[in-house]
DNA sequence: GTCTATATGGCGATAGAC
DNA sequence: GTCTATCGCCATATAGAC
């Protein structure tokens, strides 16, 4: 049973909104916002141009609601880590595990939010607010002075170098996020195909955590 | 003596394709290249629509000029240090300081860059050719084995923790381009308006190069 | 070389049948 | 809810006068 059009009928299982959505996600990942096209999306969706207007209005709304899930998911989970009352050297291995996972399993999230960012600085707000049912500009500041707090008692036992919290926290996500940010940079100046790529990851899964940590040895 | 649109004439020094470069690459850089309105170019350089194609032919080969630019002032003299026969410690803080110093003053130069390489993939080539005229693809690779044989001289005489050269220059570069990167995500978190965030730039600047080293330590 | 005016095409969005 | 067909805008690109 073929449509006109050649293609097989979506499942009907009901549960179109949230395949049309998953399509924009690829689409959106992969091509950025301004480069996605509503027809690109509708194919991977294996529906209708029209219907994704008769679900999210708009091209604007949709990657709105793409954007709010891409960060959801990849930010809630560390501010969680941060803020909890694991010693640091727990957290830092365990925010490095969990975002090497992640990330290996979304290579191209990172990247997309930043081109978000540049092109729709509005957003930021949105980045803010309403991520996953967070807040992360009420929620960011007292993770800070928690883990603020924690590293100067450790500076002060001398068991840690002082170092400022947001320095800290910079310095451990752009350590996990910049490869798959700047992938494909790395992957032409060193001249490293996929399988490459993956095995430098495998290696900082390994090492990561500790070449920070060193960094932070008194 | 204004003109028709009200606006001072041009200057008449004949440097016009140089002015819409500039003016090209202003626009490009924030509001990205999708973004980036041929009207918008023509206004900041003081010129008509029609001259950018008459100079450029079309919006892509403006925005190749552009992206050859960027990439141009950002990439060769760190590949110069680092392919150099200083000692590891200066040549982390010599890049440390070139890098720091130079986004201060273009800090919206990285971003632009992801985001390019997400929306025109095609673009690594450019980014591997032809880049102020140098072959980052030629380049790179004896950088590398240069800086390899390096860090495995220090690490076999006990002076320095081993680590391979990729992992080396990923954990540099990232430690310097990625504030600016996510530099709307960390403002936003953190609270930081432009003063704090320059205030956190000038630590980076002092506190770098010793976090990196510290880290090295055998 | 620089301008005004216009053409061309693509894409988001809607109307309306089923 | 899902489709086909079409509208209308807007941005790139060109024609042609000066």
């Amino acid at each position: 049973m073929l449509k006109a059009n050649g293609q097989h009928p979506a499942p009907p299982d009901g549960h179109t909104e949230q395949r049309i959505l998953d399509a924009a996600h690829a689409v959106f990942l992969r091509r950025g916002t301004a480069g996605a096209r509503m027809q690109e999306i509708a194919d991977e969706a294996g529906v209708n141009k029209a219907l994704l207007h008769y679900y999210f209005r708009s091209k604007s709304r949709l990657a709105d609601a793409v954007f709010g899930r891409v960060v959801g998911q990849l930010l809630p989970p560390v501010l969680e880590i941060l803020g909890s009352d694991l010693e640091i050297e727990d957290k830092v291995r365990r925010v490095v595990a969990l975002e090497l996972e992640h990330l290996a399993r979304n290579p191209y999230a990172p990247a997309y939010v930043v081109s978000e960012l540049i092109q729709h600085p509005e957003r930021v707000r949105q980045f803010i607010k309403t991520i996953a049912g967070i807040d992360v500009g009420r929620v960011a500041p007292p993770v800070r002075d928690t883990l603020d707090r924690q590293l100067r008692a450790r500076a002060r036992a001398g068991t840690l170098r002082p170092i400022p919290a947001e320095q800290f926290v910079v310095n451990l996500l752009g350590l996990c996020l910049f490869p798959f940010i700047a992938r494909p940079m790395i992957s032409a100046a060193l001249q490293m195909d996929e399988k490459r790529f993956a095995q430098f990851i495998e290696y900082r899964k390994k090492e990561l955590a500790a070449f920070f940590l060193a960094a932070l040895r008194p």
